[in-house]
DNA sequence: TCAATAGTGTCTATGAGACAGTATGGT
DNA sequence: ACCATACTGTCTCATAGACACTATTGA
């Protein structure tokens, strides 16, 4: 007979998709499972929910442990919970996937948690075959991360401040895997409300005309949204 | 010293927000609670999720037990999971949180476990105060819904098919509180690529001329979205 | 005939795509 | 001078909002 009561053991984890821009390509950070199962094989980075901790707070722990980076300058939002059985052969598991954006991250620090965590472009990612059902997590957190560029400024997430349009529209580029028209971009972003704030400073790049510098503007929603091709 | 291994004891729940049109006004599905914490106060339907049970398949009979519906017909998307500390008083319980949206829905029956449910206009339930945190699952539930309607097909799983455009954007007008020009709703719905495929039927209302009878099409996002003022 | 709703057509403003042309730096 | 990139301006097309107009029913 089922167990009605919740009183079967359950865990509840949280797992994270971690994505950067690194040599212009987008990044996943995935991590070298150490014990149980799936030993040695690859995984996203997570693990379990304390009795004292939020949610968040335990993607934000995580994340720390993980990259040795101050989640709280990262965009974290939660994707989904799975819970199919005998996803985790255990006990039955129910992990709350988040997302995180952030601009070039730096290399997980030896000696650390993070030490067998390394940064993969998710191309590769997407075929080398994850640990439990992290394929499946990675693959709606990249639908996730590639939908909300078109209606929201998490874009800019990927950016190091202050960054020219150029660095951004190269967000786009890269996540969406096409080009945009500069000229029509940079009109696109200036007219939008409070995407991008100009700093009125420049940067010269390799060559060519230096590019003004912005930083994030308050917005979150892009309106009217980035259109894909 | 905190449990780090997920022995702790904790329970995981599905909870539902039902949405449904009756009368020309959105109304969510509360039940009364019958026992345990906050007895007597209204809730949104839920329970434990069961040991062979996968999270959505939870979510559905729960729909079926509350409702009387065959849920497997209606939209049924998971919405976020809240697992703050203390939210449920007895134990540590994540409550995965479903959003669910459906035509005008029968009344519960008498006599199952659908007995203390009732519909509710969502303008009250916003005020009436919910036991648990589920005021700010409801909040998070109409604010997708809304949202929703702007880039996906949605709306039309509030119809019984076959409906009219005017039962369409009555849709719209009611979720968002709002009046849309019939004429400019008709050519933006007929020109998106398989919203709704045309019966050829008529429907004649209690006065005026009868309208076209349509049905739902395959696309689930709609391109351009629909724009609120 | 009238009221009410369904459906068509048209004018205009706005925003996107395409792309020409100008500006400003390094070599 | 030349190249590469930043930035500006313009033409055209598609779509949205506003709204006038026609069509079809029941009373």
């Amino acid at each position: 007979m089922s167990k009605y009561d919740g009183t079967a053991p359950v865990a509840v984890t949280v797992d994270l998709v971690i994505f950067t821009l690194r040599r212009s390509a987008l990044h996943l950070l995935l991590i070298e499972r150490g014990k149980g199962p799936f030993l040695g094989e690859l995984a996203l980075p997570g693990g379990f929910v304390r009795d004292d901790e939020d949610l968040r707070q335990a993607a934000l722990r995580e994340l720390g442990e993980e990259t040795g980076v101050d989640g709280t300058r990262l965009h974290l939002e939660q994707l989904r919970t799975f819970g199919t059985p005998g996803r985790d052969p255990r006990v039955r598991t129910f992990t709350v996937a988040y997302l995180a954006l952030g601009p070039d991250l730096p290399n997980p620090v030896a000696g650390t948690d993070a030490a067998h965590a390394r940064w993969m472009p998710v191309q590769d990612a997407l075929t080398c075959g994850l640990a439990f059902d992290h394929a499946a997590i990675l693959q709606e957190g990249l639908h996730r991360a590639r939908a909300k560029l078109e209606y929201t400024t998490v874009a800019a997430a990927f950016c190091q401040e202050p960054f020219t349009l150029a660095e951004l529209r190269h967000v786009y580029e890269v996540v969406w895997d096409l080009d945009l028209d500069p000229s029509n971009f940079r009109r696109k972003v200036l007219k939008a409300d409070d995407f991008v704030i100009p700093t009125g400073e420049y940067r010269a790049p390799e060559v060519g005309r230096p590019a003004e510098l912005y930083r994030r503007g308050r917005a979150e929603m892009l309106f009217p949204p980035m259109v894909r091709a």
